[in-house]
DNA sequence: GTCTATAAGACGATAGAC
DNA sequence: GTCTATCGTCTTATAGAC
Protein backbone atom coordinates (compact mmCIF):
# COMPACT_ATOMS: atom_id res chain seq x y z
CA UNK A 1 0.00 0.00 0.00
CA UNK A 2 1.41 3.09 -1.24
CA UNK A 3 1.49 5.73 1.72
CA UNK A 4 -0.84 8.09 0.18
CA UNK A 5 -3.43 5.72 -0.27
CA UNK A 6 -6.66 6.90 1.73
CA UNK A 7 -9.10 4.30 3.34
CA UNK A 8 -12.81 5.12 2.27
CA UNK A 9 -13.18 8.32 4.83
CA UNK A 10 -15.26 6.77 7.69
CA UNK A 11 -16.45 10.69 9.07
CA UNK A 12 -18.63 12.54 6.63
CA UNK A 13 -17.08 14.46 4.34
CA UNK A 14 -17.51 18.38 4.35
CA UNK A 15 -19.98 18.19 1.70
CA UNK A 16 -21.68 15.14 3.10
CA UNK A 17 -22.07 16.80 6.23
CA UNK A 18 -23.05 20.06 4.84
CA UNK A 19 -26.09 18.25 2.93
CA UNK A 20 -27.16 16.11 5.93
CA UNK A 21 -27.37 19.85 7.52
CA UNK A 22 -29.69 20.21 5.01
CA UNK A 23 -31.62 17.44 5.18
CA UNK A 24 -32.37 17.70 9.03
CA UNK A 25 -32.97 21.55 8.57
CA UNK A 26 -35.70 20.45 5.58
CA UNK A 27 -37.59 17.52 7.45
CA UNK A 28 -37.79 20.01 10.72
CA UNK A 29 -39.06 22.94 8.45
CA UNK A 30 -41.59 20.72 6.99
CA UNK A 31 -42.37 19.76 10.44
CA UNK A 32 -42.30 23.15 12.18
CA UNK A 33 -44.36 24.46 9.25
CA UNK A 34 -46.85 22.55 9.30
CA UNK A 35 -47.61 22.67 13.32
CA UNK A 36 -47.31 26.25 12.73
CA UNK A 37 -48.19 27.33 9.53
CA UNK A 38 -45.50 29.46 7.54
CA UNK A 39 -46.49 32.80 9.30
CA UNK A 40 -46.57 31.35 12.81
CA UNK A 41 -43.19 29.19 12.43
CA UNK A 42 -40.42 30.92 13.29
CA UNK A 43 -36.52 30.18 11.85
CA UNK A 44 -35.53 29.98 15.46
CA UNK A 45 -37.85 26.86 16.52
CA UNK A 46 -36.76 24.88 13.03
CA UNK A 47 -32.83 25.51 13.46
CA UNK A 48 -33.40 24.21 17.23
CA UNK A 49 -35.97 21.11 16.38
CA UNK A 50 -33.37 20.11 14.07
CA UNK A 51 -30.77 20.49 16.73
CA UNK A 52 -28.81 23.94 15.28
CA UNK A 53 -28.78 27.48 15.91
CA UNK A 54 -30.54 29.89 13.78
CA UNK A 55 -26.58 30.59 12.24
CA UNK A 56 -26.20 27.33 11.34
CA UNK A 57 -29.81 27.61 9.37
CA UNK A 58 -28.93 30.84 7.52
CA UNK A 59 -25.16 29.14 6.43
CA UNK A 60 -27.91 27.03 4.74
CA UNK A 61 -30.42 28.56 3.13
CA UNK A 62 -31.40 32.32 2.25
CA UNK A 63 -33.93 32.94 4.90
CA UNK A 64 -37.35 31.55 5.68
CA UNK A 65 -38.48 32.15 2.46
CA UNK A 66 -36.05 30.18 1.09
CA UNK A 67 -36.62 26.99 3.02
CA UNK A 68 -40.50 26.90 2.61
CA UNK A 69 -39.79 27.06 -1.63
CA UNK A 70 -37.21 24.15 -1.51
CA UNK A 71 -40.31 22.39 0.50
CA UNK A 72 -42.91 23.60 -2.35
CA UNK A 73 -39.86 21.89 -4.95
CA UNK A 74 -39.59 18.76 -2.65
CA UNK A 75 -42.92 17.62 -1.33
CA UNK A 76 -46.01 18.56 -3.67
CA UNK A 77 -44.97 15.97 -6.27
CA UNK A 78 -46.99 12.88 -6.72
CA UNK A 79 -44.83 9.93 -5.59
CA UNK A 80 -44.51 8.55 -9.30
CA UNK A 81 -43.38 4.98 -8.30
CA UNK A 82 -45.89 4.82 -5.80
CA UNK A 83 -48.65 5.92 -8.06
CA UNK A 84 -47.46 3.56 -10.51
CA UNK A 85 -47.52 0.67 -8.49
CA UNK A 86 -51.13 1.26 -7.22
CA UNK A 87 -52.98 2.19 -10.28
CA UNK A 88 -50.59 0.72 -13.14
CA UNK A 89 -49.77 -2.46 -12.07
CA UNK A 90 -52.12 -4.65 -15.23
CA UNK A 91 -52.62 -7.50 -12.50
CA UNK A 92 -54.37 -6.04 -9.63
CA UNK A 93 -57.46 -6.54 -9.15
CA UNK A 94 -60.19 -3.64 -9.15
CA UNK A 95 -60.61 -4.66 -5.57
CA UNK A 96 -56.96 -4.22 -4.68
CA UNK A 97 -56.35 -1.09 -6.69
CA UNK A 98 -59.32 0.66 -3.84
CA UNK A 99 -57.94 -1.12 -0.82
CA UNK A 100 -54.54 0.70 -1.52
CA UNK A 101 -56.07 3.66 -2.76
CA UNK A 102 -58.38 4.04 0.56
CA UNK A 103 -55.36 2.98 2.61
CA UNK A 104 -53.29 6.03 0.98
CA UNK A 105 -56.07 8.43 1.79
CA UNK A 106 -56.45 7.10 5.37
CA UNK A 107 -52.63 7.48 5.76
CA UNK A 108 -52.31 11.20 4.52
CA UNK A 109 -55.65 12.13 6.23
CA UNK A 110 -54.69 10.50 9.91
CA UNK A 111 -50.78 9.76 9.67
CA UNK A 112 -49.11 12.10 12.50
CA UNK A 113 -46.95 13.36 9.63
CA UNK A 114 -49.14 15.73 9.20
CA UNK A 115 -48.74 16.31 5.13
CA UNK A 116 -52.14 17.72 4.42
CA UNK A 117 -51.47 20.47 6.87
CA UNK A 118 -48.02 21.10 5.10
CA UNK A 119 -49.55 20.52 1.25
CA UNK A 120 -52.23 23.45 2.56
CA UNK A 121 -49.67 25.91 3.44
CA UNK A 122 -47.64 25.02 0.26
CA UNK A 123 -50.37 25.80 -1.50
CA UNK A 124 -51.51 28.71 0.23
CA UNK A 125 -47.94 30.10 -0.12
CA UNK A 126 -47.85 29.49 -3.95
CA UNK A 127 -51.15 31.01 -4.83
CA UNK A 128 -50.08 34.58 -2.95
CA UNK A 129 -46.62 34.25 -5.05
CA UNK A 130 -47.19 35.40 -8.52
CA UNK A 131 -44.08 33.89 -9.48
CA UNK A 132 -44.54 30.62 -8.21
CA UNK A 133 -47.71 29.81 -9.25
CA UNK A 134 -46.94 28.38 -12.65
CA UNK A 135 -44.59 26.64 -11.17
CA UNK A 136 -47.16 24.83 -8.70
CA UNK A 137 -49.76 24.12 -11.94
CA UNK A 138 -46.43 22.45 -14.09
CA UNK A 139 -46.40 19.86 -11.17
CA UNK A 140 -50.13 19.70 -10.91
CA UNK A 141 -50.21 19.48 -14.36
CA UNK A 142 -47.41 16.76 -14.18
CA UNK A 143 -49.72 14.95 -11.33
CA UNK A 144 -52.51 14.87 -13.92
CA UNK A 145 -50.67 13.45 -16.89
CA UNK A 146 -48.94 10.74 -14.67
CA UNK A 147 -52.23 9.52 -13.45
CA UNK A 148 -53.92 10.05 -16.91
CA UNK A 149 -51.02 7.66 -18.74
CA UNK A 150 -51.46 5.10 -16.23
CA UNK A 151 -55.35 4.88 -16.06
CA UNK A 152 -55.15 5.14 -20.02
CA UNK A 153 -52.85 2.26 -20.06
CA UNK A 154 -55.11 0.68 -17.72
CA UNK A 155 -58.28 0.32 -19.50
CA UNK A 156 -55.97 -0.84 -22.63
CA UNK A 157 -54.72 -4.14 -20.62
CA UNK A 158 -57.92 -4.41 -19.86
CA UNK A 159 -59.57 -3.94 -22.91
CA UNK A 160 -61.94 -1.02 -22.03
CA UNK A 161 -62.89 1.70 -23.71
CA UNK A 162 -59.95 3.57 -24.46
CA UNK A 163 -61.11 6.96 -25.89
CA UNK A 164 -62.34 8.26 -22.73
CA UNK A 165 -61.63 11.57 -21.12
CA UNK A 166 -58.53 10.63 -18.95
CA UNK A 167 -57.27 14.05 -18.73
CA UNK A 168 -60.79 14.39 -16.76
CA UNK A 169 -60.61 11.38 -15.08
CA UNK A 170 -57.20 12.19 -13.95
CA UNK A 171 -57.95 15.62 -12.29
CA UNK A 172 -60.92 14.37 -10.81
CA UNK A 173 -59.37 11.41 -8.90
CA UNK A 174 -56.63 14.24 -7.77
CA UNK A 175 -59.00 16.57 -6.55
CA UNK A 176 -61.23 14.20 -5.06
CA UNK A 177 -58.07 12.80 -3.23
CA UNK A 178 -57.90 16.43 -1.73
CA UNK A 179 -60.59 16.99 -0.88
CA UNK A 180 -61.88 13.34 1.08
CA UNK A 181 -57.99 13.87 3.11
CA UNK A 182 -59.02 17.36 3.75
CA UNK A 183 -62.64 16.36 4.94
CA UNK A 184 -61.26 13.27 6.93
CA UNK A 185 -58.88 15.31 8.72
CA UNK A 186 -61.32 17.49 10.28
CA UNK A 187 -63.75 14.51 10.98
CA UNK A 188 -62.82 11.11 10.36
CA UNK A 189 -66.60 10.39 10.97
CA UNK A 190 -67.47 12.10 7.39
CA UNK A 191 -65.24 9.94 5.51
CA UNK A 192 -65.43 6.09 5.46
CA UNK A 193 -62.14 4.37 5.24
CA UNK A 194 -63.16 2.91 2.10
CA UNK A 195 -65.58 5.89 0.42
CA UNK A 196 -62.37 6.93 -1.58
CA UNK A 197 -62.07 3.53 -3.77
CA UNK A 198 -66.51 3.52 -3.41
CA UNK A 199 -66.54 6.43 -4.83
CA UNK A 200 -63.83 6.15 -8.27
CA UNK A 201 -65.53 2.74 -8.60
CA UNK A 202 -69.12 4.43 -9.13
CA UNK A 203 -67.84 6.66 -11.34
CA UNK A 204 -65.93 4.78 -13.75
CA UNK A 205 -68.54 2.61 -13.75
CA UNK A 206 -70.97 5.43 -14.69
CA UNK A 207 -68.32 7.04 -17.48
CA UNK A 208 -68.25 3.68 -18.56
CA UNK A 209 -71.65 3.18 -19.25
CA UNK A 210 -71.70 6.66 -20.49
CA UNK A 211 -69.24 6.01 -23.11
CA UNK A 212 -71.07 2.44 -23.98
CA UNK A 213 -74.62 3.86 -24.08
CA UNK A 214 -74.61 7.70 -24.01
CA UNK A 215 -78.36 8.13 -24.60
CA UNK A 216 -79.90 6.39 -21.04
CA UNK A 217 -80.41 7.40 -18.02
CA UNK B 1 -97.25 66.74 18.89
CA UNK B 2 -96.44 66.60 22.03
CA UNK B 3 -92.61 68.05 23.18
CA UNK B 4 -91.36 64.60 24.10
CA UNK B 5 -92.34 62.84 20.78
CA UNK B 6 -89.33 61.86 18.82
CA UNK B 7 -89.43 61.07 15.32
CA UNK B 8 -87.25 58.16 14.00
CA UNK B 9 -83.60 58.90 14.43
CA UNK B 10 -82.40 59.58 11.22
CA UNK B 11 -78.31 59.35 12.06
CA UNK B 12 -77.81 55.30 13.10
CA UNK B 13 -78.16 55.16 16.71
CA UNK B 14 -75.17 53.82 19.09
CA UNK B 15 -76.35 50.29 18.68
CA UNK B 16 -76.35 50.54 14.93
CA UNK B 17 -73.42 52.54 14.44
CA UNK B 18 -71.35 49.54 16.59
CA UNK B 19 -72.97 47.02 14.62
CA UNK B 20 -71.83 48.60 11.43
CA UNK B 21 -68.08 49.05 11.97
CA UNK B 22 -68.05 45.55 13.61
CA UNK B 23 -69.44 44.77 10.14
CA UNK B 24 -66.89 46.45 8.13
CA UNK B 25 -64.17 45.06 10.11
CA UNK B 26 -65.28 41.55 9.75
CA UNK B 27 -65.24 42.46 5.79
CA UNK B 28 -61.52 44.11 6.12
CA UNK B 29 -60.57 41.06 7.78
CA UNK B 30 -62.02 38.47 5.64
CA UNK B 31 -60.23 40.60 2.88
CA UNK B 32 -56.94 40.72 4.72
CA UNK B 33 -56.81 36.95 6.10
CA UNK B 34 -57.35 35.79 2.28
CA UNK B 35 -54.75 38.00 1.07
CA UNK B 36 -51.91 37.62 3.61
CA UNK B 37 -52.97 34.80 5.63
CA UNK B 38 -53.87 34.48 8.94
CA UNK B 39 -50.05 35.18 10.35
CA UNK B 40 -49.04 36.94 7.82
CA UNK B 41 -52.20 39.45 8.36
CA UNK B 42 -51.55 42.60 10.67
CA UNK B 43 -54.19 43.82 13.15
CA UNK B 44 -53.02 47.26 11.74
CA UNK B 45 -53.98 46.41 8.04
CA UNK B 46 -56.92 45.36 8.84
CA UNK B 47 -58.36 48.23 10.87
CA UNK B 48 -56.31 50.67 7.82
CA UNK B 49 -58.34 48.96 5.21
CA UNK B 50 -61.93 49.41 7.23
CA UNK B 51 -61.33 52.78 7.47
CA UNK B 52 -60.85 52.62 10.96
CA UNK B 53 -57.94 52.86 14.23
CA UNK B 54 -56.35 49.74 15.84
CA UNK B 55 -57.92 51.07 18.66
CA UNK B 56 -61.30 50.53 17.41
CA UNK B 57 -60.76 47.51 16.18
CA UNK B 58 -59.55 46.23 19.76
CA UNK B 59 -62.93 47.96 21.28
CA UNK B 60 -65.09 46.27 19.12
CA UNK B 61 -63.04 42.12 19.08
CA UNK B 62 -61.02 40.78 21.63
CA UNK B 63 -58.02 40.85 19.05
CA UNK B 64 -56.71 39.00 16.33
CA UNK B 65 -57.55 35.77 17.17
CA UNK B 66 -61.61 36.50 18.12
CA UNK B 67 -61.56 38.60 15.11
CA UNK B 68 -60.76 35.00 12.74
CA UNK B 69 -63.11 32.96 14.84
CA UNK B 70 -65.71 35.49 14.22
CA UNK B 71 -65.33 35.16 10.58
CA UNK B 72 -64.68 30.98 11.27
CA UNK B 73 -67.98 31.11 12.81
CA UNK B 74 -70.05 33.35 10.05
CA UNK B 75 -68.21 32.03 6.93
CA UNK B 76 -67.96 27.92 6.29
CA UNK B 77 -71.67 27.29 6.22
CA UNK B 78 -72.79 26.21 3.02
CA UNK B 79 -75.20 28.25 1.81
CA UNK B 80 -78.68 26.06 2.46
CA UNK B 81 -80.81 28.73 0.90
CA UNK B 82 -78.44 28.28 -2.40
CA UNK B 83 -78.07 24.72 -2.19
CA UNK B 84 -81.70 24.23 -1.93
CA UNK B 85 -82.28 26.27 -4.90
CA UNK B 86 -79.97 24.46 -7.03
CA UNK B 87 -80.51 20.66 -6.09
CA UNK B 88 -83.87 20.70 -4.09
CA UNK B 89 -85.76 21.67 -7.08
CA UNK B 90 -88.13 19.29 -8.37
CA UNK B 91 -88.45 20.93 -11.99
CA UNK B 92 -84.83 21.53 -12.99
CA UNK B 93 -83.43 19.14 -15.19
CA UNK B 94 -80.36 17.35 -14.66
CA UNK B 95 -78.58 19.53 -17.15
CA UNK B 96 -79.77 22.59 -15.21
CA UNK B 97 -78.43 21.35 -12.31
CA UNK B 98 -75.34 20.68 -13.51
CA UNK B 99 -74.90 24.15 -15.17
CA UNK B 100 -75.46 25.90 -12.06
CA UNK B 101 -73.16 23.74 -10.35
CA UNK B 102 -70.45 24.17 -12.95
CA UNK B 103 -71.25 28.10 -12.13
CA UNK B 104 -70.35 27.83 -8.53
CA UNK B 105 -67.19 26.72 -8.71
CA UNK B 106 -66.07 28.74 -11.45
CA UNK B 107 -66.60 31.72 -9.63
CA UNK B 108 -65.83 30.18 -6.00
CA UNK B 109 -62.18 29.54 -8.02
CA UNK B 110 -62.05 32.52 -10.58
CA UNK B 111 -64.07 35.13 -8.41
CA UNK B 112 -62.03 37.48 -7.22
CA UNK B 113 -63.16 37.39 -4.24
CA UNK B 114 -60.21 35.00 -2.61
CA UNK B 115 -63.25 32.81 -1.10
CA UNK B 116 -61.02 29.31 -1.37
CA UNK B 117 -58.13 31.18 0.04
CA UNK B 118 -60.42 32.37 3.41
CA UNK B 119 -61.48 29.06 3.57
CA UNK B 120 -58.01 27.05 3.43
CA UNK B 121 -57.12 29.37 5.83
CA UNK B 122 -59.87 28.81 8.24
CA UNK B 123 -58.98 25.22 8.30
CA UNK B 124 -55.78 25.27 8.82
CA UNK B 125 -56.42 27.78 11.61
CA UNK B 126 -59.49 25.70 12.99
CA UNK B 127 -57.45 22.27 12.36
CA UNK B 128 -54.56 23.65 14.62
CA UNK B 129 -56.56 24.26 17.57
CA UNK B 130 -58.26 21.32 19.43
CA UNK B 131 -60.87 23.11 20.63
CA UNK B 132 -62.16 24.58 17.54
CA UNK B 133 -61.89 21.38 15.58
CA UNK B 134 -65.19 19.91 16.67
CA UNK B 135 -67.09 23.01 15.70
CA UNK B 136 -65.64 22.78 12.64
CA UNK B 137 -66.42 19.16 12.40
CA UNK B 138 -70.02 19.57 13.17
CA UNK B 139 -70.37 22.39 10.84
CA UNK B 140 -68.74 20.17 7.80
CA UNK B 141 -71.22 17.03 8.79
CA UNK B 142 -74.79 19.93 9.04
CA UNK B 143 -73.04 20.66 5.42
CA UNK B 144 -73.37 17.52 4.52
CA UNK B 145 -76.77 16.26 6.26
CA UNK B 146 -78.20 19.08 4.13
CA UNK B 147 -76.69 18.27 0.66
CA UNK B 148 -77.67 14.93 1.63
CA UNK B 149 -81.36 15.41 2.36
CA UNK B 150 -81.47 17.52 -0.48
CA UNK B 151 -80.26 14.65 -3.09
CA UNK B 152 -82.87 11.86 -0.91
CA UNK B 153 -85.57 13.89 -1.60
CA UNK B 154 -84.76 14.72 -5.20
CA UNK B 155 -84.19 10.82 -5.50
CA UNK B 156 -87.53 10.29 -4.21
CA UNK B 157 -89.14 12.99 -6.84
CA UNK B 158 -87.62 11.75 -9.96
CA UNK B 159 -88.71 7.66 -9.02
CA UNK B 160 -85.15 6.71 -8.26
CA UNK B 161 -83.71 4.00 -6.26
CA UNK B 162 -84.57 5.35 -2.01
CA UNK B 163 -81.95 2.85 -0.28
CA UNK B 164 -78.58 5.05 -2.29
CA UNK B 165 -75.92 5.72 0.81
CA UNK B 166 -76.90 9.70 0.37
CA UNK B 167 -74.37 10.61 3.09
CA UNK B 168 -71.90 8.66 1.24
CA UNK B 169 -72.55 10.95 -2.07
CA UNK B 170 -73.30 13.96 -0.39
CA UNK B 171 -69.38 13.85 1.03
CA UNK B 172 -68.50 13.26 -2.24
CA UNK B 173 -70.12 15.99 -3.77
CA UNK B 174 -68.40 18.50 -1.47
CA UNK B 175 -65.14 16.97 -1.68
CA UNK B 176 -65.30 17.12 -4.98
CA UNK B 177 -65.83 20.65 -4.64
CA UNK B 178 -63.21 22.30 -2.61
CA UNK B 179 -60.88 19.62 -4.23
CA UNK B 180 -61.45 21.44 -7.78
CA UNK B 181 -61.59 24.79 -6.64
CA UNK B 182 -58.22 24.53 -5.44
CA UNK B 183 -57.18 22.82 -8.79
CA UNK B 184 -58.99 25.33 -10.71
CA UNK B 185 -57.58 28.25 -8.79
CA UNK B 186 -54.05 27.13 -9.21
CA UNK B 187 -54.21 26.50 -12.53
CA UNK B 188 -57.87 26.85 -14.78
CA UNK B 189 -56.73 25.08 -17.48
CA UNK B 190 -56.79 21.95 -15.16
CA UNK B 191 -60.00 22.31 -14.52
CA UNK B 192 -62.72 22.75 -17.80
CA UNK B 193 -65.86 24.86 -16.88
CA UNK B 194 -67.82 22.12 -16.95
CA UNK B 195 -66.01 19.14 -15.33
CA UNK B 196 -67.86 19.61 -11.97
CA UNK B 197 -71.24 18.67 -13.54
CA UNK B 198 -69.60 15.93 -15.48
CA UNK B 199 -68.01 14.26 -13.06
CA UNK B 200 -70.95 14.28 -10.90
CA UNK B 201 -72.85 12.60 -13.69
CA UNK B 202 -70.78 9.78 -14.46
CA UNK B 203 -71.14 9.27 -10.49
CA UNK B 204 -74.87 9.58 -10.16
CA UNK B 205 -75.08 7.21 -13.52
CA UNK B 206 -72.50 4.49 -11.97
CA UNK B 207 -74.45 4.70 -8.37
CA UNK B 208 -77.37 3.43 -9.88
CA UNK B 209 -75.56 1.15 -12.37
CA UNK B 210 -74.13 -0.32 -9.15
CA UNK B 211 -77.78 -0.16 -6.96
CA UNK B 212 -79.80 -2.27 -10.00
CA UNK B 213 -77.24 -4.20 -11.15
CA UNK B 214 -74.72 -4.64 -8.50
CA UNK B 215 -72.34 -7.75 -9.87
CA UNK B 216 -72.06 -6.20 -13.74
CA UNK B 217 -68.63 -4.47 -14.57
C1' DG C 1 -19.60 25.22 9.20
C1' DT C 2 -21.64 26.18 13.36
C1' DC C 3 -22.30 29.00 17.46
C1' DT C 4 -23.33 33.19 20.44
C1' DA C 5 -24.72 37.77 20.68
C1' DT C 6 -27.00 41.47 18.94
C1' DA C 7 -28.96 44.87 15.76
C1' DA C 8 -33.10 46.66 13.64
C1' DG C 9 -37.69 46.43 12.99
C1' DA C 10 -42.62 44.74 13.15
C1' DC C 11 -46.12 43.21 15.79
C1' DG C 12 -50.13 42.76 19.18
C1' DA C 13 -52.09 45.01 22.68
C1' DT C 14 -53.00 48.93 26.04
C1' DA C 15 -53.67 53.68 28.09
C1' DG C 16 -55.47 57.98 28.01
C1' DA C 17 -57.25 62.09 25.31
C1' DC C 18 -61.37 63.59 23.11
C1' DG D 1 -66.75 54.77 20.48
C1' DT D 2 -62.84 56.08 18.19
C1' DC D 3 -58.15 58.01 17.81
C1' DT D 4 -53.18 58.84 18.88
C1' DA D 5 -49.19 57.46 21.10
C1' DT D 6 -46.55 54.08 23.15
C1' DC D 7 -44.96 49.81 25.68
C1' DG D 8 -42.94 45.36 25.70
C1' DT D 9 -42.24 41.29 23.09
C1' DC D 10 -40.85 38.55 19.45
C1' DT D 11 -38.98 38.28 14.90
C1' DT D 12 -35.64 37.98 10.99
C1' DA D 13 -31.24 38.50 9.73
C1' DT D 14 -26.28 39.59 10.46
C1' DA D 15 -21.48 39.91 12.54
C1' DG D 16 -17.79 37.99 14.58
C1' DA D 17 -15.77 34.21 17.69
C1' DC D 18 -14.27 29.47 17.39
Amino acid sequence: MSPDAEPPPRRLSRAEAKARTRERLLDAAAQVFARRGFGGASVDEIAETAGYSTGALYSNFGGKDELFLELLASRTGLRQDAAAAVVGSRDKTVEQVQAELNRILVEAADGDSDIALLQAELWLYAIRRPELLEQLASRFRGNRDVLSGLLAERAQARGQAEDLPFDDLATVVLALFQGLVQLRRTDPELVRPELYGTALSWMFRGINEASSRPDEG
